[in-house]
DNA sequence: GTTCATATTGGGATCGTTCCCATAATGAGT
DNA sequence: ACTCATTATGGGAACGATCCCAATATGAAC
């Protein structure tokens, strides 16, 4: 029973110096102690197997060593998988991460907004549900966004160019000879994702001289209902086979969902029909057919957030940093080639 | 800009009263205070805009309401999805949780070992890669473990019947029409597992009277390499297709994996060959066919986890409590129905 | 009016560190 | 031998809360 706990005061008396040359030991901030002091010191921490209390050594220093990643969902593996890339280039440095999920609720967000104001973390990463850029400023702590916020000029950003992804998963549509190309996306939730997907669609469209067709513009809940809904939609397009040759999916979850609506009908991706998603979830890579899809860059995403936040905390008033990363093309096989057959 | 900090101190001398007054209003430890007292504190808390300081608190009351789980990965959505229910139970008591994940290595572990002395945490919910018990009981901070551990006799233990959950999948393929049943587990890093399912599996065959046959029996690693192993091993048996007439596997990510190698074989699951997962992930219910699988009740472990922590922090020699949660069969369409044709 | 219980308040001490300043010791430079 | 810098150490005061105990006021009971 190793009940009463050790601090530096008994560690002190044993090696018989002060508690103040005991701190300097334990604290590598580099005062002073003869070789000999600095060897016994060790001897009595050993001996007494101390272990130093950063909670109280925050309390002086202000520092707690611990963020706050705030995202809609841990469970989610888009989310996780940024998470842990946060906790992997985080940790070695010291840090706690605490991670935070929203489920897409203001009511929860705020709640961790408080424990943030409770002396709590050293810094915090979060996608907001809200664009609250005040409260967010409103913190004071050091905070990094993920995401792409336009909103936000001056605090420090990092996410997916998702002109960039939504221009490259057309594009290889286009190579592949797709001429006929429908699009699925969300418009409530985050309408600044739809305005950016439809636009680089529009955009794409207009600078290949191909028809902009209103009605292969689909708007759904990206989840797996939105595919099927997104299925059925498309289905009920009048004379849909000769307006439709390929359809580009808000992210996988729909992708998926749809392509398996379709086989109900008799429709197989990758041929009768090309489906192409966004994100490349882990479940892309284990469909029938494997799903061809615009790969989200969550690692390189999570660790840059880390990255910038260690900045930040270091220097709260060095300048703002945005960072967006591009999206790559992950070819499987429910987009077909039709160069040959045109 | 408001930088500098208010504490307790500024808010007594606002209202008038000292320290000790103002911390009886925040803390609801109910001590008495006269109303007209409560309000002008109040008053002064809002003027302020005062935020408790729990760390601080935390120093003198020796909690953190902090909790730390330690599993082996974040990303991995079978352990993300405890996590969240961990966290979900949590939270509304009041504690923030830190998810630590070891990938396996015993290095990581430590390094969270050392954390969690450094009183950093009121408790620790882990499943850990050693069966190290010592180690988990010298930390001097309440401990839950997840998994089915024979060896921790004395600390409290929440997880999946493994006995059970191998059988009811041996019973639904039984039940089916099956009579020859391979099983495909791992026999490496969680031997514990491989014990108990190869167990209840021999058990199972004993009790029907089918005859067990050792080739029957793979070892493989459980990920999708090992999925693809096993799809080979199983075609390169001699005259397989008389002797195995379904394929039960130790998880869902090589039951997955193998549906997919076989497939280029022409040997499609639910058609040509009964194959029944384990765990029910997400992407089990998006393959093609759906993979019939034995669903762990992650959340159910997840909650019980918190409950029981939650319990064994407010009173530490209570007695020792073990949960073991039944799977439950999910069932899709990767299992052939073989009553009527046998 | 005295006594006693109860309600309310304030004043330190305390939790385990770090930080600042004072002091002592050492040795080099003149 | 006398200063002066440098190194090694100790002694308190912080950090921001809680907690214990004492002090005062209030009112009821005798």
């Amino acid at each position: 029973m190793n009940k009463q706990k050790i601090s530096i005061h008994e560690v002190a008396r044993l090696a018989g110096v002060s508690k103040s040359t005991v701190s300097r030991v334990i604290s590598d901030k580099g005062g002073s102690v003869s070789p000999e002091t600095l060897e016994r010191v060790q001897k009595a921490i050993e001996q007494l197997g101390y272990r130093r209390n950063i909670v109280a050594a925050g309390l002086r220093t202000q520092k707690t060593y611990m963020v706050l990643v705030m995202i809609p969902d841990v469970a989610n593996p888009f989310w996780s998988e940024i998470a842990r890339a946060v906790q992997d280039t985080l940790e070695p440095e010291g840090y706690s991460v605490v991670i935070g999920s929203t489920y897409w609720s203001e009511e929860r967000e705020s709640r961790y907004y408080e424990l943030a104001q409770m002396a709590r973390f050293d810094g915090v990463i979060l996608n907001s549900v809200t664009d609250n850029i005040d409260k967010i400023k409103s913190l004071g702590v050091p905070a990094v966004l993920i995401g792409e916020r336009t909103a936000a000029q001056d605090i420090d950003t990092v996410g997916t160019d998702t002109l960039q992804a939504t221009r490259i998963g057309m594009e290889y549509l286009y190579e592949t000879g797709h001429r006929k190309i429908a699009l699925a996306t969300s418009d409530h939730g985050s309408e600044r994702y739809l305005s950016l997907r439809a636009r680089a669609y529009k955009d794409f469209l207009h600078e290949k001289g191909l028809p902009f067709d209103p009605a292969l513009l689909f708007s759904v809940n990206l989840d797996a209902e939105g595919g099927q809904a997104l299925a059925r939609q498309l289905l009920s397009l009048q004379n849909w086979a000769a307006r439709v040759d390929s359809l580009f999916c808000g992210n996988d979850i729909v992708a998926i969902s749809a392509m398996n609506e379709l086989r109900k009908y008799g429709i197989i991706a990758g041929i009768d029909l090309s489906i192409i998603g966004m994100d490349d979830i882990p479940a892309s890579s284990q469909t029938y057919p494997p799903l061809t899809t615009v790969r989200k860059p969550r690692e390189r995403i999570g660790v840059s957030a880390a990255q910038v936040l260690l900045k930040r905390m270091c220097d709260p008033l060095g300048p703002v940093e945005k960072h967006l990363f591009p999206g790559e093309l992950a070819v499987r096989d429910s987009v077909i080639d039709r160069r040959g057959t045109r």
